[in-house]
DNA sequence: TACAATTCCTATCACACTAGTATGCTTTGT
DNA sequence: ACAAAGCATACTAGTGTGATAGGAATTGTA
């Protein structure tokens, strides 16, 4: 169970995706904005077009735009697309003889963390995240100071 | 921000000892019990141990005991003496640019899940951990199953 | 039609960390 | 004396993260 750099670029650049307006922002375009390595971006992107959440324009003047309504995607959905589904990998012993039932009590504190973290996850969406940043790119024009 | 195996174990050892009586548990009674690599346990014990959480009687017939009331013992304490302090590895960008102030609306949502991590393993002690532990061995006995 | 901008695909890599192993020394109860 | 235990240090295989590299395919525009 772990959040990485995969999350933090990823969910900056949907949430410049989904603040901007409905044309497609270009890779290369949210790379300089946000100081993520290019190429690296890249498979970022590809893994979220594979899970659904962007859709992808190619050729000249190409980019990526969001899929759905960013009102109908959840943080959520955008680490799991990224990282994996989250708590999977904690108490690896036969999965079953442990955490919810029988023996371990450790392991239910496990399974509350892995909650605890889904549940903030779930509670916000792409949709949230654009309108702060709006407001956030207001105060400070993206062209200055970053 | 991340939790592996150290936890777990070392979680797993630590109800075993505080569901015990006071006399000392060996690391090797411990990594008996709950399948865990002995020499891998006993990098966990010393770190606890540095980390205040255990105290360690030496030569034959010793072994691990807490240093502090099983109560005054927090689940979070536990992993952050095996995992370091959590939440530090995200939002790595200048920490002060980004997550509560300016510019980064994304950000916010990181503080937010490590408040989430934090609180769920601050509201457990060992205590009650050893509790639950007490009452699943009378269910199913350590020495059968397990 | 040429060209440039863009996505797409696959491979490779340095580095760090996780999980574990190995060896031996020191302390202490019996 | 001896065995049981902790203590200390070093080593290692494997994996994952965070990239980088090179090029091929697609498409708007001059």
């Amino acid at each position: 169970m772990r959040l990485t750099a995969r999350s933090e670029y990823g969910l900056l650049a949907l949430v410049e995706i989904a603040s901007g307006e409905a044309s497609p922002r270009s890779s290369r375009e949210l790379s300089e904005r946000w100081e993520i390595p290019a190429k690296f971006l890249e498979q970022l992107l590809a893994a979220l077009k594979r899970a659904g959440i962007v859709r992808s324009v190619r050729g000249a003047r190409g980019g990526y735009v969001l899929a759905r309504p960013a009102s109908q995607v959840s943080i959520l959905a955008v680490v799991e697309a990224l990282e994996g589904p989250i708590a999977a990998s904690m108490c690896a012993r036969e999965s079953d003889a442990c955490a919810q039932s029988a023996h371990c009590a450790a392991g239910a504190v496990w399974g509350r963390v892995s909650d605890a973290i889904r549940d903030v996850l779930s509670s916000a969406t792409l949709e949230d995240l654009a309108v702060d940043q709006r407001l956030l790119d207001a105060v400070v024009p993206p062209t200055e100071g970053r």
